[in-house]
DNA sequence: TTATAGACTATTTTAGTTTTTTGGTCGAGG
DNA sequence: CCTCGACCAAAAAACTAAAATAGTCTATAA
């Protein structure tokens, strides 16, 4: 049980950096801010993380996890691919403005380490096209999208990743603006 | 005759604006450098612009302004709102990227004087909701648009606005990626 | 052995100062 | 009316010393 007990240690630091990086932002909170928040000395947290980096990039997928997994709770909900992808995109578009590191990092506010930087967005990237695709493929096969060929399904999903982050970053949505989101995944679920 | 020669130095004077942008970059050119190229003194610049604000304000107005003429030009040749919607999208993806002011305007590079960054993409956002409302209303009165109905039109041209922008920034479009761009126009037009 | 923390070090950031560059003005002159 | 060189004040860059911070090592308790 020595594993679980790791985890849980490991989840609660996670937990108290998301609180200070809500509290002060990301560049201006220290591992010595993590530790108190926390409870626990500095050292403990390079116990369980071997660098700030490591901590910062498993704290970034720990939130893009939760978000894809409310998505795919949502998704599992819907029977047509249609409401699936109306379904993934609202949900993106609400709750990615919930999260302290992986918006920063989406908008592009993160700079050091380049490297760890390109390979969390890579992750996103290929995690998020993924979902797409398989949902493109679904409604390829039940006929229900008229104009997407089998050639273009890739394509096609990366362009409505694009789509998506476009207006994750751009569009100000008041708290849950319904009606904009309904304006958004019809137009693209149904065209205009 | 004087005011057309006046035109001409300070069209003369962006277009060396531009050449030494693209070769330096915004942040790393000065006034001189630009007047240097423009092959007059630097005090000269004043004469026609009075700050180097003013200056780049006008260049990237000016790139827009040419951004839009295009734009205009190649809906007039369309005949239905969702062609017009097709070209319109289409020149915008294509012709931004050539832009060296109005592009890192767009990706929020530019640091200094909020004032005047805040009043450029006012402007720009308002021109391009602007026409892509007339766009709508036509195709509202032809019928075209299945599930657009009138009280969501002002919404729905931001929409747009926010997806255009957003692929425009996050679509890396190898020159002309013929495809995609007919993916991404068809699918806003006609949808999935 | 596992988990923790305090003391310590090396590196990075920051704050403060000096020097250089640059935006902008002025008056002279073609 | 238009252009420029000389000039100035303000901003930026370069540099440095001091402080903050990331990360390590060792001791210790469970």
């Amino acid at each position: 049980m020595n594993l679980s007990k790791d985890e849980e240690v490991k989840a609660a630091i996670l937990e108290a950096a998301k609180n200070v990086f809500q509290k002060w932002g990301l560049k201006k909170t220290t591992m010595e801010d993590i530790a108190n928040e926390a409870g626990k000395g500095k050292s403990t947290l390079y116990y369980y993380y071997k660098s700030k980096d490591d901590l910062f990039g498993e704290l970034t997928m720990s939130e893009f996890t939760i978000m894809i997994s409310k998505a795919k709770l949502a998704i599992q909900q819907e029977k047509t691919a249609k409401g699936k992808l109306k379904k993934y995109i609202s949900t993106m578009l609400i709750e990615l403005k919930q999260t302290v590191s992986l918006f920063p990092l989406l908008k592009g506010e993160i700079k050091g380490n380049k490297e760890l930087i390109e390979s969390l967005l890579k992750q996103v990237e290929e995690t998020e096209e993924r979902i797409i695709i398989e949902i493109l493929k679904q409604g390829l096969i039940s006929g229900e999208f008229h104009f997407l060929s089998k050639s273009d399904l890739n394509k096609a999903a990366n362009v409505i990743v694009g789509i998506v982050r476009g207006l994750e970053l751009f569009l100000f949505l008041d708290n849950d603006d319904i009606e904009k989101i309904e304006i958004i995944t019809r137009m693209i679920a149904e065209g205009i």
